[in-house]
DNA sequence: TTGACATTCTTACGGCGTAAGAGACAGAGT
DNA sequence: ACTCTGTCTCTTACGCCGTAAGAATGTCAA
């Protein structure tokens, strides 16, 4: 019997999953080595056995997140725009179910082997049809940045008050904005329609210069 | 005479100026309230009178930032196109000045009438040209957005060493993604071309969808 | 001069990441 | 059974951070 078991069984990989759900939880601002120590009835001094430095643990949240993406190996018979689209899509869902990440993962490159084969795989697609290897990996680039740059605006903006100071100016100063923001732009269902309507019209772009 | 003035002369313009400074120097993560004071050779606390708490000097480097970009009005004969590609040129050479700053910009929303009137500006172009307000302004946040996540990946590679993690991966299993390296993929000018493929079939992409 | 107000400094609190090392536990070899 | 070895955990401590509270200092108008 081991009702109080004096080791607590840690892992790299529980570890990185504890700090996920505290960021989904509370905010990445909450995550502290303490914090999740106690979430892990832990002090936080052990989580280092686990991890070298929180600079690594905010690493593997990266990892975490992007490892779930899918990037539609299996569906093959999808043309390259289709591929993409399944990148854009399965990484935006992905994003968006960890928002706290989004920042992380816009600012670390991601050295990761599952990544890299995302990466590779949508390439490989590209390649396929036709497209340099330097031009397919610079158009994963490019989505990649879209949806990134994407749901950091809008994760940005969910949490309490979108943006209190904007109502402080005089709209009729800005007559655009006004009649659109009448029309409904900034509603989380425009969401939706801005990123669709950026994701394709990069893809019909990137059609047009097909070798 | 006034040698050793005992007041300092500041202004909140001076103090996210000597902030913005200080940023460029030595990053974003060595901007910190005691900091700055030794900077303008005066205590932390002083600098609450300029400045509500930390939160709102961020805020306004932001602004400081974003207030520079030019969106190109007076060419006023500049086509649709042109005017969003002033934009993004623009916004990306102001970000790419501030390379601290732009995780910043890329995280808070910019609620600032500085930047409004650009988006202002650029959407009524967009509106004269026979776009709905709505569909201008997604227009507009979408080529702000590949901007902003673009030069966010361009930022983060510059620092030290690229990704070191990387080149202990087997090369071998991404033939795509190894090709595309050994081609040149990753070097500073690749930025560029990257940048501009990315906006190429943007803009091309949504010349398509006009009505 | 006298107030009123704007500006600056002092002190202090609680939180952070983490360096250094001591202690407790588990399993292997004898 | 005992010790050794290496893995795991805790304790303590240091220097940093943002900022609350309020005392001191400067400036200028009445």
């Amino acid at each position: 019997m081991e009702p109080t078991a004096k080791r607590a069984g840690l892992t790299r990989e529980k570890v990185l999953r504890a700090a996920l759900a505290l960021t989904d939880r509370d905010g990445i601002e909450k995550l502290s080595m303490r914090r999740l120590g106690t979430e892990l009835g832990v002090e936080a001094m052990t989580l280092y056995h686990y991890v070298p430095n929180k600079s690594a643990l905010l690493d593997g949240l990266v990892e975490l997140v992007v490892s779930a993406v899918r990037t539609g190996e299996d569906a093959a018979r999808a043309d390259w725009t289709g591929r993409l689209r399944d990148l854009a899509d399965s990484l935006r869902t992905e994003l968006l179910r960890h928002p706290g990440v989004i920042p992380l993962v816009a600012t670390r490159p991601v050295g990761t082997a599952a990544a890299l084969r995302a990466v590779e795989a949508t390439g490989a697609a590209l390649v396929a049809a036709g497209f340099t290897p330097v031009v397919a990996l610079r158009i994963v680039n490019a989505v990649a940045t879209l949806v990134i740059g994407h749901c950091l605006a809008e994760a940005a903006t969910t949490p309490g008050h979108p943006e209190p100071p904007a109502a402080a100016l005089d709209l009729a100063d800005f007559p655009a904005l006004a009649a659109a923001t009448a029309a409904g732009l900034g509603t989380p269902a425009d969401h939706d329609a801005r990123f669709t309507l950026a994701l394709d019209a990069l893809l019909t772009g990137l059609a047009t210069t097909r070798p």
